[in-house]
DNA sequence: GGCTAAGGACGGACCACCACACCATTTCCT
DNA sequence: AGGAAATGGTGTGGTGGTCCGTCCTTAGCC
């Protein structure tokens, strides 16, 4: 018999989780919303056009756009001209569900995987109008220190540009989901202007290891920066027993 | 209006696929299977306890079975003492499908940023005993370096335990999924013993960094590997037009 | 007034999934 | 020898998600 090693089996025969097309059209419109990617007053694509690009029939689509409508995430109007329009605020953003409370430190893991990796293809590949865009949103984010809703919208914007700047799709995506959870354990945390402006020194720092294509100090830079944020949410949350 | 960039949508409204159960339980099952996490002669759980630990009907997981039973990976004997057993083979492995070939560059990008992640977290969290069984990995794939089939298995399991090592259930089952899309593109070009030699010796020079918490070092010594297999795909692979 | 483009609503068909009960086979135990 | 137990194998009915097609309603434009 072969020597393998005890290999822990729990992964393979972890719970499958089928996600429904009506769900998942939520999850990312509403993440979407909630990030700001879409924003306020957007016109979203008719319903015809959009049920094909999501690759989903209308009906489905509907219920979806029906739910978030419920929520005040969206606003139909209808006749021509009309559409499916971005609503303005969520002042009262939700509280953090149960579930994702209990696996924040996964959630902080996984970001740490991603950013990191994110970042160092970045070093490799980032082009002159990407970093730009990326300082750009650094400015914004100093500029914006002491408005905390403000400044998190463009730091989402600073990552998700970031995953942008590799050019791979998949990495994108999972760049958007998990900013849209960290949103979900952060938004209910104070953050004084100092920490945000340490964090923005960071993004600031990066970015000149970014110009230099110097992917090994853009890697310790973002690990610091995510750890950063992964301390400060082991300070307050519940530590899983 | 905001002066809000030209964001891509194109990620938001990007075709959403939605994956049943049964599609989700094979992949997971024959991903395990091929990757040698299940050995051969390895017996499943009952299925009345394994769809319960997978969190679906009897009826769904025995649709997975008889599909991965069809394809010769399993093998059922009936009556007390039977059971479901992995069999023992699978030497024509099957071809890289079409979809998974023209995403080849995205695969590896994902691979890379995964990896790369990875290996930071793993560098602050490894501990002796996970360090020793990445030493003994890397031992075995060097006695192997003949026998690709037998190298290519202790190298999955080198990566899954690195992804182990950082105790986060998300990143082994995405490291797991990962290994299992590389098998399938890699699995049918030649591996000369001295590029698994020099492939081994990234392994070793990481196990290094790992055991003295040195993150970058880890990071940088990662993204060079990943990149070796990369650019070895990239000269046989066709490339996107 | 009519055309058009948008959201809104309905009904039937299909299929994945589930829950439950039961059958067939083999082995173990008394 | 015979029954209990544990396994894979089979069938049946019901529920809900999804798709598709059709029609209705609203509102701006020519």
């Amino acid at each position: 018999m072969s020597v393998a090693p005890p290999v822990s089996e729990d992964a393979v025969f972890a719970p499958v989780r089928s996600q429904t097309a009506f769900e998942e059209t939520v999850e990312r419109l509403g993440t979407a919303i909630k990030l700001g990617l879409l924003a306020p007053g957007t016109q979203l694509p008719a319903e015809r056009e959009l049920c094909r690009k999501l690759g989903i029939a209308r009906s489905t689509l509907r219920q979806a756009l029906l739910a978030l409508g419920q929520t005040g995430h969206l606003q139909a109007t209808r006749g021509r001209r009309g559409g499916t329009f971005v609503a303005d605020p969520q002042p009262p953003s939700e509280l953090p569900s149960e579930e994702l409370l209990a696996q924040w430190q996964e959630v902080c893991d996984s970001r740490m995987a991603l950013e990191v990796g994110v970042a160092v293809l970045a070093a490799q590949r980032a082009d002159g109008a990407a970093l730009n865009a990326l300082a750009g949103l650094v400015g914004e984010m100093d500029r914006q220190v002491g408005e905390y809703p403000n400044y998190r919208l463009a730091d989402v914007r600073f990552h998700v540009a970031l995953a942008e700047s590799t050019g791979s799709s998949r990495l994108i995506a999972a760049m958007t989901a998990t900013q849209g959870e960290m949103t979900d354990l952060i938004s209910h945390i104070s953050h004084p202007a100092a920490v945000l402006r340490a964090s923005n020194e960071q993004h600031q720092r990066l970015v000149r290891a970014l110009r230099t294509h110097d992917g090994a100090r853009a890697a310790r830079i973002m690990s610091e920066h995510v750890e950063g944020t992964t301390h400060i949410l082991g300070g307050l949350l519940p530590s899983p027993t």
